[in-house]
RNA sequence: GGCCCCUUCGUCUAGCGGUCUAGGACGCCGCCCUCUCACGGCGGAAACACGGGUUCGAGUCCCGUAGGGGUCACCA
């Protein structure tokens, strides 16, 4: 016979002594991709025995964070500790009649000079060793932990205790928790037998590391999920990324999700996790620390964010722009032009860096006429250099008649566009452009290549010597303001040659 | 300090005795595409912590050393 099917049942058990760490939120998916895939069924328990530092504003930010990243659909936890007082009671009293602990009159560690009788377990000493499915055997003797305090008193339960009552109690089969529980874990198997409880299995997951190697914390940067969230991280990225901290699938894949879709990808939270739990196994979990990349992680929003539908995207960007006064500008170009869209999707990778970007200027054209850019404000010189400096004549030529070559080209491909009767998108500007306009310029002006107009062409609608292509530009913008800026770049060349030349 | 755990490119990792002149990804660099930048494609630099064993043969097994981490509460 094979063997007996035992559901799976996975647990996280935060504090709400805090928010919602990337480090518990990791464990969380661990926990549930595990049981996703055994077909079992993952819990979440609040762990707040500690009624002093327990708050409910960190209870809601864990259960939304865990909501957020799709692991847990309800807003409450599959139950509290704090619910749970009779239950600990109970088994406390229990051990104390078996004579397996006993209550012990001291001094309150807590309140100094106050009497209290705590619970302590009788230490049976010897050898614990429990078999760990991501490190092996774990052996640790068990003598010098002592009579260890189980409970403030019968009505305090401390966390080792309600642990494992809970995790009895709730059918709990694998704990998987992170690497800073290993030497609790023989405290808590003391207990377990105490209580002729069952032993689940063991798997300690490898610590989440600060770039120098230490434990992950507010030191160095976010450490919350709320914090990623707030800085416009998709949960999907986050998920995929963390998946991937400690864990691989024994394949080259890293990007999960991913279905097709006419002609097109896309990927979303579900997709995500279904993929991952396809493939988890606890196999594939590392033993050592792992570092959190924020660069990979950039890469991961950047390839998921690429793969929303194009109202996704415009919100997203809406979103990231939200402090940033000329925000609709933008917004409407992107509205007008999917291409234009994409063209900017390919070049940022989170919401910061997008928002960084637009206000280092790096967008401006999408927002003013290159004529009143703050670096031309001095006079139209520099402008006129960088129309200029990429063109090139079929003769030798430089200064003046370049100048006037590239202004009579512009305006030509200024007519010649105003005339199109095509409609007015970036392939079949691309096409008129390419077919007509470029040889025609390059007969009538002597221009070296398609070169020599195509850059003028960009810089005059884009006022820099980075951007998107000249068509790009040109479907983002439309008829109108292309024209509008065509006509502009020719004046100041033609101010530019007069002057300098004339 | 005691105990426990860990150690392959800068980072995440593949590797479960020979197929490893060590593979992939992020980042970095170069080339191609090309009007620029980015995307994309192609390529490059970049690692088995060290020392002993075991073995015909070790990144892979064992022992030590070093380094890193965790934990030693009436916190969780």
């Amino acid at each position: 016979m094979t063997e007996q099917a035992v559901p799976v049942i996975t647990r996280v058990a935060p504090s709400p002594t805090g928010f919602l760490h990337v480090g518990t939120a990791r464990t969380a998916l661990f926990n549930y991709l595990f049981a996703r895939n055994q077909g079992g069924a993952f819990l979440v328990r609040i762990e707040d025995t500690d009624r002093a530092r327990s708050r409910k504003v960190f209870e809601k930010d864990i259960m939304q964070g865990l909501r957020w990243l799709g692991v847990w659909k309800s807003a409450h936890p599959s139950v509290r500790q704090s619910e749970r007082a009779k239950r600990y009671r109970e088994l406390l009293q229990r051990l104390i009649n078996e004579h397996k602990a006993y209550l012990s009159a001291e001094e309150s560690k807590r309140e100094p000079g106050k009497e209290v009788q705590v619970v302590r377990l009788r230490n049976p000493g010897g050898v614990v060793t429990f078999n760990d499915i991501v490190r092996g055997t774990v052996t640790m003797e068990v003598d010098s932990l002592g009579d260890m305090v189980i409970a403030r008193s019968l009505e305090e339960p401390l966390y080792h205790f309600a642990v494992v009552v809970d995790d009895a109690d709730m059918g709990v089969t694998h704990v998987v928790r992170g690497e800073d529980h290993i030497s609790n874990t023989p405290r808590q198997i003391l207990i377990q037998e105490a209580l002729r409880f069952p032993r689940p299995q063991y798997a300690h997951l490898p610590l989440l590391l600060a770039p120098d190697r230490s434990k992950l914390s507010k030191r160095y940067g976010a450490v919350s999920i709320s914090e990623y969230r707030r800085m416009g991280y998709l949960p999907e990225a986050l998920v995929n990324y963390l998946a991937l901290l400690g864990w691989n699938p024994g394949t080259d894949q890293e990007l999960f999700g991913v279905r097709t879709v006419r002609g097109g990808e896309r990927t979303n939270l579900a997709s995500v996790l279904e993929d991952l739990a396809q493939a988890f196994s606890l196999n594939g979990v590392q033993k050592g620390g792992a570092i959190f990349n924020l660069e990979k992680l950039n890469w991961f929003n950047a390839q998921h964010l690429r793969r929303k539908t194009k109202r996704f995207q415009l919100t997203y960007i809406a979103r990231a722009l939200a402090d940033y006064e000329n925000a609709k500008v933008i917004l409407e170009k992107f509205k007008n032009s999917s291409t234009a869209l994409e063209d900017f999707l390919s070049r940022v990778s989170s919401a910061t860096d997008i928002a960084r970007q637009v206000r280092e200027g790096e967008w401006l054209f999408y927002e003013l006429r290159p004529m009143v850019f703050p670096e031309y404000n001095n006079g139209p010189q520099q402008f006129a250099d960088l129309l200029v400096s990429k063109v090139k004549l079929k003769e030798e030529a430089a200064g003046r008649r370049a100048a006037l070559a590239t202004r009579d080209a512009l305006s030509f491909a200024r007519h010649a566009l105003s005339n199109m009767t095509q409609k007015w998108k970036a392939h079949t500007l691309e096409r008129k452009v390419r077919e007509h306009i470029i040889p025609s310029a390059i007969e009538r002006f002597s221009l070296a290549s398609a070169g020599s107009l195509l850059w003028p062409l960009r810089v005059a609608l884009s006022g820099r010597a980075r951007s998107p292509s000249p068509f790009v530009l040109m479907e983002a913008l439309g008829r109108e303001e292309t024209g509008q800026r065509l006509f502009d770049a020719a004046n100041i060349l033609e101010g530019y040659s007069g002057a300098i030349f004339g």
